[in-house]
DNA sequence: TGTCCACTGGAAGGGAGGGCTT
DNA sequence: AAGCCCTCCCTTCCAGTGGACA
């Protein structure tokens, strides 16, 4: 390591005091504060499986941050302690924000029960119908409880309909030595209303709302955590009050709260001061939101950047609030200048809804009378910030200093 | 009160790209 | 190689709409 670049980074001494993944939300401690109600809640629905009884389905409801997931990974790892050789209980966990699709959950769940490699199923090519039927023909092999916990499970209804869940609620029936029972996880209470009614009454079997932490629980989380990442009076003390207040002022997100402690310790360390002031809070929670919005831009398709600078040009030029109409005139220019496809205006108008949905720019609905009914866009987003960002594309990049020809009609 | 504008946003479907089966 | 299936991105078509204006 002598005469690297490294050599400079490298300290005596870090402020974490070993693995800075304990601050990480994805972390699970073996005692999840202010959640012992909720965790009594779901041992006392999932023992039966121990019991080699299929356990109710559960639905868990709560916003970001209040503990669904970190509770039901707990539970999991629980299970599998306590596991029997009497009883098979296999625990399944999956996220549907990453595998949002009908296909998609039941080949990862199928996956799990495929040990040889050859065998497993492929990410695309089958028949739902196959892919149902081999998972089926798996999970009945032995004689064991499956307990499957699907995350995020709204956004999987509201993009793939509620078919998989619907095939896993029935699949019992197929089953002879297998049982399944679902753990649904949602943080929109509303998303029950798109399930079709049999669905519903099978998943909702058991219900559960977690609530937002306040200030104090979140305290207590921290003050948790930071005994185990740093040594004692490496924070000064209304440092962890702060991280609590502000993401107790944000639906009372333990996430949040973790990130800024994290970010925080980081920002110092870099700075190569031996304590985590308020000031490092502050700077964290600045950074926190920046890095969301650059990353969301940066990772923005093509013609969505197009659109987005399409905006920016507008906003910088002072036309203020622009519509549906005008945007697609200028977009249409900046594709003529950037040699890209020109994509239809119902494409653009979906592209304006993402972007919206994004928080990167702010679209409402406006009627203006025999003037028509549209959207009126503005950028929710530092524009020159933005525009930056934007540049680096590749493609985009031929956009500096460009000037709109377009005028717009709203003025 | 009815008209009419400039869209909105749902539905259906095409086709490219991935992969499997026969 | 031909025939499937699935997802993703996109187009085409079109009924529906809020509210200023005649």
């Amino acid at each position: 390591m002598q005469d690297t670049i490294f050599q400079q980074y490298i300290r005596a001494k870090s402020i974490f005091k070993g693995d800075r993944d304990i601050l990480r939300p994805s972390y699970i401690p073996d005692i999840l504060p202010h959640r012992e109600a909720q965790i009594n809640q779901m041992a006392s629905i999932l023992v039966s499986a121990l019991e080699g009884q299929r356990p109710s389905n559960v639905l868990l409801f709560g916003k970001t941050g209040t503990g669904k997931t970190a509770c039901t990974k707990y539970i999991g790892k629980e299970i599998e302690r306590a596991v029997s050789n009497l009883n098979k209980v296999t625990f399944i966990y999956m996220n549907c924000e990453v595998v949002d699709t009908q296909y998609g959950v039941l080949q990862n769940i199928g996956n799990k029960f495929i040990e040889n490699f050859d065998e497993r199923i492929p990410f695309t090519g089958w028949s739902t119908e196959r892919v149902y039927n081999i998972l089926r023909e798996k999970m009945d092999e032995e004689k064991r409880v499956i307990v499957i916990a699907l995350d995020e499970v709204d956004k999987l209804v509201s993009k793939s309909g509620d078919d998989v869940l619907y095939h896993l609620c029935r699949i019992n029936d197929d089953l002879k030595n297998a049982k399944v029972s679902v753990i649904g996880i949602s943080n929109d209470l509303r998303f029950m209303e798109f399930l079709d009614p049999r669905v519903k009454s099978s998943l909702a079997e058991e219900k559960m709302v977690f609530p937002p932490y306040n200030a104090d629980q979140l305290k207590d989380i921290l003050e948790q955590r930071s005994k185990l990442a740093f040594d004692e009076g490496i924070l000064e003390n209304s440092v962890i009050p702060l991280c609590a207040a502000l993401a107790a002022q944000e639906h009372g997100d333990a996430r949040r709260a973790l990130d800024l402690l994290r970010v925080a310790a980081e920002i110092a360390d870099r700075n190569h001061v031996p304590v985590v002031t308020e000031s490092d809070v502050i700077k964290a929670k600045n950074k926190i939101e920046l890095d969301c919005v650059t990353e969301a831009i940066r990772t923005l398709p093509v013609q969505s950047k197009l659109v987005l600078m399409g905006v920016l040009l507008n906003d910088q030029r002072g036309d203020g609030k622009l519509t549906t109409g005008d945007l697609y005139e200028t977009y249409k220019e900046l594709c003529q200048c950037t040699s890209m496809a020109i994509l239809t205006q119902r494409r653009i108008t979906d592209l304006i809804s993402e972007l919206d949905m994004l928080g990167i720019i702010h679209a409402r609905v406006k009627s203006f009378g025999r003037g028509g009914r549209t959207k009126e866009i503005e950028p929710s987003v530092p524009v020159e910030e933005a525009r930056q960002i934007l540049e680096e594309d590749e493609i985009l990049s031929q956009l500096k200093n460009y000037k709109l020809r377009y005028q717009t009609t709203l003025m």
